[in-house]
DNA sequence: CGCTATGGTGAATATGAATTCACCATAGCG
DNA sequence: CGCTATGGTGAATTCATATTCACCATAGCG
């Protein structure tokens, strides 16, 4: 078992056991529990390593509530506690009409926020459509691209954009430079494409944070 | 909001109430809390509104322990889609010891039942620890390989599976034939393994049934 | 050596919280 | 009408739990 940052073993432990416990039982442990589970007969002791993990901002405490420890973002509960979000898959529609698009969701998937990283943005799934020369890339036909949603004005150069271009909606490396939009493949004999903004040829859907493959 | 059968309006409410609270504060509240939220001045009211949902099998009570309240999976079907399976992330472990390889996950990740299909078996992820040469079949470092844990004798020739050799996980084409198994990477200029049945040196942990990747 | 951090015991204390008791109001029903 | 289920008040009681106090042992360090 990895050791945190600034924990000693005890204090591992004792963090550990947090994790385990929450996530058994959907709700912290007292002292006691605690206590109880890592041989400590004085809850004293515990108590005093719960404040240890509170000052090193692994928890947060709610004094003199039972049960009153949360972990910390950084302690990572995230994942194992709160329920997911649920993103809607969505599908091609006419890059001149990018408003259908999220109106028409064909289903929706549960993605662990911790494929998603922090972000404010609506996410949504698209399906990767045919074989759109992004194999480089490990993107293959049928996966969903984890996308957030963002406009052109947030993105980087030579990051993974989700575009509808035509009617397909398609993975694409971004540039925009010399006063248009460069998507690019990433496999040799697919064609780069280049649009200038606001092209109704083409719309930007968002950034693609992630990849989801049912085999 | 719909009403859940056999719960009268008010029981509804606490019920509502108390699914909400245990989202957003990760733990079931007390019943002075819950009487505070819905203007019920005595906690003996809330009280028997516990208890009412108890009997009618929407939670389970811990009596006497603090906010000893636990929601059951028949009220969580009634209502809200069931919460997607939280699938351990299991690290390398000696193909000679495959049974510590549950023993200790890293940690775990939500996965949408619809990305696992219809399985009994555990199902787990294991992450791919460097370039193993499966970039044919868009399997890139780092990816998680969602993992169906079969025994050898469950698996079709050709299909995707995820093995312990030596001491490191990684994603194989299956194959037994002369009674020998062979792993076989998808790239050219990496090698094809061979070992004899129940060889120490390489463990199956089961069949891939999707990939996840985190960009 | 004295000093400090860590990890502990055991008991006392105060507050939190579940549970019980007594009693009330309203609506539906045979 | 009397009966029962539901929904409620307020206070008392008892147990659970957090927090504090006093004191101890060990290891590392200047």
């Amino acid at each position: 078992m990895v050791i945190k940052p600034s924990l000693t073993e005890r204090q591992n432990q004792v963090y550990e056991f947090l994790r385990s416990y929450i996530r058994d039982h959907q709700k912290p442990p007292t002292m006691a529990e605690i206590g109880n589970a890592l041989s400590i007969r004085s809850t004293n002791a515990v108590f005093k390593f719960v404040v240890a993990l509170e000052k090193k901002g692994y928890l947060t405490r709610t004094p003199r509530v039972s049960r009153g420890i949360a972990l910390t973002q950084a302690g990572d509960q995230l994942s194992f506690t709160r329920p997911p979000p649920l993103l809607p898959i969505i599908r091609a529609a006419r890059s001149d009409q990018p408003e259908q698009l999220r109106h028409h969701p064909t289903g929706a998937l549960h993605v662990d926020a911790r494929l998603l990283g922090p972000t404010d943005a609506d996410v949504c799934l698209v399906t990767v459509a045919g074989d759109d020369g992004m194999s480089e890339q490990g993107i293959r036909m049928g996966d969903f691209l984890i996308v957030e949603e963002t406009n052109q004005e947030q993105l980087f150069s030579g990051e993974l954009v989700a575009a509808v271009i035509g009617e397909r909606i398609m993975a694409r490396s971004f540039d925009f430079s010399r006063n248009r939009l460069h998507l690019q493949p990433s496999a040799r004999g697919y064609a780069a494409e280049s649009f200038p903004p606001d092209s109704p040829g083409c719309h930007i859907i968002g950034r693609v944070l992630g990849v989801m493959r049912k085999l």
